[in-house]
DNA sequence: GCGACAG
DNA sequence: ATCTTGTCGC
């Protein structure tokens, strides 16, 4: 899949309204019946703000599964132009990820985004909107509900109960390690629940409540935006990257299909209207 | 009208 | 998410 798919691609400069309409045609898209063979490695997707909530830093950490290590990263900055919204989050953070995914050397075999994804008001969540755009397995995996109720699973690592809004399972509160608050996980797109959580889990080391991948990507993303340099932050993905694919040998081309550019420096013509509140 | 509300 | 000090526990 390198720049093939047309469909895949639209405009992220919409006003609130429009993203809800555009989220309702994209759920038609969404495909969670796919069997999927147990991927080898798993890309962590994290974004932080830097001062002032001026820029998005965007980091993708690719881990392979066994052993449980990081194989790869990359980096994207962008000027924030949407606001916090809740359900809304793919027009804050997605455009920035995308870029990091195009600079990425390695192709993961799935993503795993901090987010939801199928559990969802409208069944859209970010992590369900990158899978679709990229056509990739991906799953999502929040620290608290958007929606849905759900019991409290047992105490041990890899217990888990259905997250339902309603009558419909929308996703799992899972145990990552022992005696900690679970985490809340909906697939994405082209991965079943069952798989969203066994990759969740094989992200999991059990030492903490947080997959590695996305350990790994909020460390590098929150470090970069309190450096508050874009231009810096960039360089290092760079650096980094050549560092760890320099070891592990070449690796194989990655390209997406968005329109972002990993430079947005230009203005966007429909500006974020309001500062989100909090 | 009153909460709830990923990051 | 980000702003922030100390504090409880392995």
């Amino acid at each position: 899949m390198t720049g093939t798919t047309q469909a895949a691609r639209h405009d992220w400069n919409l006003t609130p309204a429009e993203a809800i309409q555009l989220q309702r045609e994209l759920a038609g898209r969404v495909r969670m019946d796919r069997l999927l063979r147990p991927p080898e490695t798993v890309a962590g997707l994290d974004v932080a703000f830097g001062p002032g909530r001026s820029h998005v830093y965007a980091v993708v950490a690719v881990y392979r599964l066994t052993p449980l290590e990081l194989i790869d990263r990359s980096v994207a900055v962008l000027p924030v132009t949407f606001p916090y919204v809740p359900g809304l989050l793919s027009f804050r953070e997605a455009p920035a990820l995308l870029a990091a995914l195009e600079q990425l050397a390695v192709r993961p075999d799935c993503l795993l985004v901090d987010g939801h994804g199928y559990a969802h008001p409208r069944r859209f969540g970010l992590a369900c909107h990158l899978g679709v755009l990229l056509e990739m397995p991906s799953v999502g995996c929040a620290k608290s509900v958007l929606v849905g109720q759900y019991e409290e699973p047992t105490p041990e690592r890899g217990e888990w109960t259905p997250l339902r809004d309603g009558d419909e399972v929308v996703g799992a509160a899972v145990r990552t390690r022992s005696g900690v608050r679970p985490v809340f996980v909906s697939v994405g797109h082209l991965v079943d629940l069952a798989s969203a959580i066994q990759i969740t889990l094989a992200a999991s080391s059990g030492k903490y409540r947080i997959p590695e991948p996305l350990r790994e990507a909020d460390r590098l993303s929150r470090m970069l935006a309190r450096e508050g340099d874009p231009r810096l932050a960039q360089r290092y993905s760079r650096v980094v990257r050549s560092r760890t694919s320099r070891r592990h040998g070449p690796a194989p081309d990655y390209r997406s299909d968005v329109t972002t550019t990993a430079r947005g420096t230009s203005a966007r013509r429909r500006p974020a209207r309001r500062k989100s509140k909090r």
